[in-house]
DNA sequence: GCATTGACGAAGG
DNA sequence: CCCTTCGCCAATG
């Protein structure tokens, strides 16, 4: 599957994988932000779809700080256990409750604004 | 090679 | 205001 990889051409999962990094401990990110600041706002889904490797990738990526984009933590079902994403947060200094960030709006970190 | 699914998002009813 | 439908792109069956 690997190895024959166009080397000129890294898939856009690494790309997500560098923006998510980029997130400040204490922020969250939405996945329609961060493809759009990819370019493929449009499809958010090939975020959230990168991250299904991101814990596979080498600097492990903090997944939990990207949420969809009415700060539920719906991917917290891919975590090693149900209650890690909302716990990595809480440690972040972020509040979870029902599965959601509060004050998510005041939260919110876009890459095309900070990162630049 | 077509059909279904997926950690989303915006629009329509 | 809540729920349903469509659109996107890629991977998997």
């Amino acid at each position: 599957m690997n190895k024959l990889k166009k080397n000129n051409e890294y898939s856009f999962f690494e790309d997500v994988f560098e923006v998510v990094r980029q997130i400040p401990k204490g922020r969250v990110s939405s996945y329609g932000a961060i493809a759009a600041y990819l370019g493929t706002k449009m499809s958010a889904r090939m975020v959230g779809w990168a991250m299904n490797s991101s814990h596979k990738v080498k600097p492990l990526v903090p997944a939990q700080r990207v949420v969809n984009r009415n700060g539920m933590l719906t991917g917290k079902n891919h975590f090693e256990t149900v209650t890690q994403m909302e716990e990595l947060l809480k440690k972040d200094g972020i509040e979870i409750k029902n599965d959601t960030v509060q004050n998510f709006d005041g939260l919110f970190w876009d890459p095309s604004k900070n990162l630049l």
